[in-house]
DNA sequence: ATTCAATGGACCC
DNA sequence: TGGGTCCCCTTGAA
């Protein structure tokens, strides 16, 4: 015992890396070494014929593995890797903390034709000739009422939403599950879940035009499904693996999907590059399959243009937007082809006049045409945004409001998150697309995960939100009718605790005990927030 | 508290 | 064109 104890001070340290008197300096923790004693371990008598081994480290960025420096969160901030391009506009010279757009959104404004995207060199000095970059980045703001409801009834993490056609208080969910659920966020806790329409993951999903209680959906099964919402009851429109698993190199998935109207008819995409489409009356595919992206890879969106849907919107991975006529389609018939440089995870005509393209690309850019009788050959904007996470997440969407008849405004989820009172939370951020404004940010403090999946309400103030496996539902108690709409038309945000309290329903539960409608009441709100996040546990655990 | 795995695209050859 | 490998802020279950 004894003796061994002693040994420890005598003992030759093996050592890894250098720095060998090591004893007090490791107190300090800008650069120095960190010091990871074994003594305990070793003092313990189960171990006797150890030897004691002192190992000292140095600090090992986990991105880069040099030393010197560490990547990583630090309470709520994340520190970047030095070495690596601006983890949020992808340029080298700076890291995410110090980068342009974050400081101001605007900045990543860059009318077409592009100049200073190009050349890294040149964005550099125009950040010395510019040094200054006006804050405008508007503080957040913290509404002294929201509501915000939250269910969790999914089971795999949420991909898309839709929003009733005349039922202003339902919302549809699709999982990667291929679940479809429906709730009545009016009354909260209905909620109804179809487990067996699609065997895996529900990629988009669009309203019968002509029967509203009717929804299709496109599936990386493979099939298309047409389901009654009411009785849950459903049929499939399309199967494109009829004969069931013969490997991954012939397993058909669909994403893409859009209806068009005019003609009622579905349109699908699938992973290989093919559009099909099928007769909504006769159930009937019509035609054969056109390859309308590279072979072999996803088109992950359709859209059709509002007024003259025979005009088609196609995206996917071979980093292309493409614009079609339905009725004369071939492969390579595209009317124009939106050049990207990364995966296009989504494209819409804007919703009213479908004069406006808006896209969503994996270069954390979200683009904007502002005119599809223009020029077509750049963007009319490029705004810098953080969503390029593809990963275990599903893809992020700029989605536009169809309720702005200016058609400017602009929502989506940021991946990036940012330290906000000692919490790192990942805000839904609304953007102003005509000026690259970041209008506002809606987050919670205790909604930890990241929301990619976002839809506004085509006739009232609402946002739905999807989370990991929750979903959301956002509006603001009420609208100040004496402010200009433009400028703030949805209030955000809940109150911020500095110790966070516990997730929402991260503990088990599902459906009703999670259902959260908070604040109510604003006087217990705004008294003290202990209060009330017991009062949010209190009612979870009951 | 820590670990692990699911999983998609880029890039290399 | 295809397989192998790598990869910065995930999420939730073990």
């Amino acid at each position: 015992m004894a003796p061994q104890t002693r040994r420890i001070s005598s003992f030759p340290e093996v050592v890894i890396e250098r720095d060998t008197e090591s004893e007090e300096s490791s107190s300090e923790e800008e650069e120095a070494n960190v010091v990871l004693p074994e003594e305990e371990t070793i003092q313990d008598s189960n171990n006797k014929g150890k030897t004691p081994i002192t190992i000292t480290l140095k600090k090992v960025c986990k991105v880069c593995k040099k030393t010197g420096h560490e990547a990583g969160f630090r309470g709520a901030t994340y520190i970047d890797c030095p070495m690596k391009p601006c983890f949020l506009c992808k340029m080298p010279g700076h890291t995410t903390v110090t980068c342009p757009h974050r400081v101001a959104t605007e900045y990543g404004i860059v009318p077409a034709p592009r100049k200073n995207t190009t050349n890294s060199l040149e964005f550099v000095f125009q950040r010395q000739l510019q040094p200054r970059v006006p804050p405008i980045k508007p503080a957040h703001v913290i509404p002294d009422q929201v509501h915000c409801a939250v269910i969790r009834y999914h089971s795999r993490r949420v991909t898309c939403l839709e929003f009733h056609p005349t039922n202003n208080n339902i919302l549809l969910s699709g999982d990667k599950k291929g679940q479809l659920g429906i709730w009545d966020f009016g009354k909260v806790h209905e909620k109804t879940v179809y487990g067996n329409i699609h065997s895996c993951m529900l990629n988009n999903m669009k309203f019968n035009p002509t029967n509203d209680g009717s929804i299709y959906a496109a599936s990386s099964d493979g099939t298309i499904s047409c389901t009654d919402v009411e009785t849950g009851i459903s049929l499939a429109l399309m199967n494109l693996n009829p004969n069931g698993w013969e490997g991954p190199s012939s397993w058909r998935m669909l994403y893409g999907l859009d209806v068009n109207s005019d003609k009622n008819v579905v349109l699908v995409a699938d992973n290989f590059g093919y559009l099909y489409m099928a007769d909504i009356r006769s159930n009937n595919i019509m035609s054969k399959p056109t390859l309308i992206h590279k072979k072999g890879t996803k088109v992950v969106g359709l859209n059709c243009n509002p007024l003259q849907p025979d005009l088609l919107l196609s995206c996917g991975n071979d980093h292309f937007a493409r614009i079609w006529d339905i009725r004369r389609l071939e492969a390579g018939s595209s009317l124009y082809n939106l050049e990207h440089k990364r995966v296009v995870s989504s494209a819409y005509f804007s919703p009213i006049s479908g004069s406006k393209i808006l896209t969503t690309s994996l270069d954390n850019r979200i683009r904007v045409w502002d005119s599809i009788f223009g020029n077509l050959d750049y963007p009319s904007r490029e705004i810098v945004h953080s969503h390029d996470f593809n990963r275990y997440l599903t893809a992020f969407r700029a989605e536009w409001d169809a309720k702005d008849s200016s058609e400017s405004l602009v929502v989506i989820g940021r991946y990036i998150s940012e330290n906000y009172d000692g919490a790192a939370l990942h805000p839904i951020d609304f953007v102003n697309v005509s000026t690259g404004q970041l209008v506002a940010e809606v987050m919670d403090p205790k909604i930890t995960t990241i929301s990619p999946v976002n839809k506004l309400h085509p006739r009232e103030d609402i946002l739905a939100s999807g989370s990991s496996r929750s979903l959301f539902i956002w509006r603001p108690k009420k609208l100040d009718v004496a402010q200009p709409r433009e400028e703030k038309r949805i209030l955000l945000c809940g109150e911020v605790s500095k110790k966070r309290s516990k997730k929402h329903g991260d503990n088990g539960d599902d459906d009703s005990d999670n259902d959260i409608f908070r604040s109510k009441d604003n006087a217990l709100k705004q008294k003290k927030l202990p209060s009330k996040s017991s009062s949010y546990s209190s009612r979870k655990n009951s």
